[in-house]
DNA sequence: AGATAACCGAGACGGTACGTCTCGTCTTGAT
DNA sequence: ATCAAGACGAGACGTACCGTCTCGGTTATCT
């Protein structure tokens, strides 16, 4: 999240409830105001912090929110349904519930335009959100190769990219259906979404 | 764009050539500086006219910028290529060859985020921007079901929530693609989501 | 007190109210809270006017609290009682009672002090507040030597030192009782020191 | 300087060397920055010393600049010249010399215009800078009276209230002609200063 | 020899003010 | 009625210090 040189044992240690406060606040503000209207003196104030702690910890805006959304996606995980279909479904419905949440709508797309001009702060949300994600396409991926549902890879190279096709294709799906289109991305369109993903429109 | 009371014939009338420096200017802004660093008063600067006249255009930097990244999608056509397949490849390798631009990086996913809480300004954006490419969609597909490519829809509605879905899949594939993974959707990355859109990954 | 470009036609003009507004502010604040307490937040809250106005008039808190004690130094004028010592006493008197207004005794020494670093702050105290004291230290010395009171200068050069040696002496005297001994400068002690300076202490 | 529980006996007890060095930091500091610029961390870096421990001596900025500036007349003394107008022109000489010292120059009047707001940083001056000084007027005005160059004084009461007047006389003087006139108060100027205190104008 | 107690450095903490920036509005004279 | 210019009230920015606190550790004196 934040570092500081390993070595430093002196002085008062920073207190670790603040952390998670400021998170939280961070969450709370952007429910209530959105992005643009959040301001860190309003987060620090919330979470009953001064302000120089939340500068101490984090560089800026875009950062305390990464983290704070970043949060959001611990919960992401792959249940084993037994069908590739019924896999993908389910992943991809619970990527559309948190997605659904006001503080994940307001924040993501804007760190995301942010992370347009700062390399950063796209390896921050590459790390902390995007990595989370892709590991249960891998997962899922050679669990359905297991079961014979899909073709093993020829080579390294080309089983990666298959599956950062795969990640555009499904993560781009559910944020343009949730922020774009602004309709909910259901149950039902779930499974239309992972019948066209599966086998395509012909 | 803007609207005036119908029945103002007095006085000194609207620059004409205001507007389109305004657009402009608000697009190298966005090359220059980004959304978030962008202010009003420097495009009004770089644009040669006083903030009033912008902000009696305007209601202010969202719709402003709405506006100045529409007008990139104009140019956007769709192709008679003969095939589906290649009709696809065509329109996405436009629309991803003008998402690479450093004003539509910038300036879109920003928008769309503070669309989350501003229905006027989403309608906005649905009206001059995304309506622009869901016609490329309508249009590719009657196109090729009359070649026999695609098999007609049952009824209208669900011909509207295919329609929407595709477009859900192509356009957030490319955004996901250019502006999350940070990787260009380049001639042999659209070939490839093409075979998946149309073939599906079994 | 502060300028503008002079060519500068354009434009709102500045208001000349809150200028005002300000210095009385500015004095208001000296009296409740003393120098190192006033912040300029605070007076301009006072003044009913935004800090940015402040600032676009003064360059900082140095410069705001010059002119507003300045202002003070305005009601000093020299009394015409007939004979030297009288003329002393009146101006001493007069300059006692505006030094024991706690805007200026918070105020001036403070500004002094700081003028110590920077000579452009202490070239504003001796135009606006010095040079209109040295004043009646001239006409009161001319007038004495008219009367016959005083013997006339050899040179201009030593008319200047001799001006500026009384002066020092007149007004160290009195700002040192007021602030440092912290005693009252009344009708008693300004006549002993009136004696001192014309007769001597032998 | 500062005090402590008197019963304590027990626990390490405080450096010694830390006074001296932080007294010597702070007027380092004030000859660097000048008294606004002066900040209590930076002096405790300079010492070598954590703020807890100039915290737990002085109660303050005030306070610690005046130690750090009363030590500077610690070295003043009366030279016994055998006249009065020799006494006076020593003394005065030496007080101006001390003055002109940056550190002086920046920290005296910041101090005295705290004071005015106050009164134990007055009492705390007057203790250790005033009273260092004042003694030396006593000092003069008796031996000049011993040896009959001044008239004796009729009272008690009368002597003090004459040498508070004179001690503001020749102090205000010097402050002045330094701080506010921002000359020197060199050879010539206490020659001249002598002979108007001692006989007068007329 | 231990215990006790005040000291020490380092540095995080909740606050407050700073001086700057941008916002969106208002007020000029001129077109 | 619009225009360029620029002042205006409002309020967030990120920084700097304030004076306090909490650490782990260091001397001293007092058992």
């Amino acid at each position: 999240m934040q570092s500081r040189s390993p070595a430093s044992r002196t002085g008062r240690p920073r207190s670790a409830a603040a952390d998670a406060a400021i998170l939280a606040a961070t969450r709370a503000a952007l429910v209530e105001l959105g992005w643009s209207k959040l301001t860190l003196g309003d987060v620090a104030t919330r979470a009953g912090v001064a302000k120089t702690t939340l500068y101490r910890r984090w560089a800026g805006k875009n950062e305390l929110v990464v983290d704070a959304v970043a949060e959001l996606f611990d919960e992401l995980e792959l249940p084993d349904s037994g069908s590739l279909a019924a896999d993908i479904e389910g992943v991809v419905l619970q990527f559309a519930t948190i997605l659904a949440r006001p503080e994940a709508k307001s924040g993501l797309m804007a760190v995301v335009s942010e992370a347009t001009r700062d390399d950063a702060l796209r390896e921050r949300i590459r790390a902390s959100v995007v990595e989370r994600q892709k590991r249960l396409v891998l997962a899922g991926r050679s669990r359905a190769q297991a079961r014979g549902e899909l073709p093993p890879e020829p080579d390294a190279e080309a089983a990666a990219r298959t599956a950062d096709l795969i990640f555009d294709m499904v993560a781009g799906a559910v944020v343009h259906r949730t922020l774009v289109s602004a309709e909910p991305a259901d149950e039902e369109w779930v499974r239309s979404f992972t019948r066209v993903l599966l086998q395509g429109l012909t």
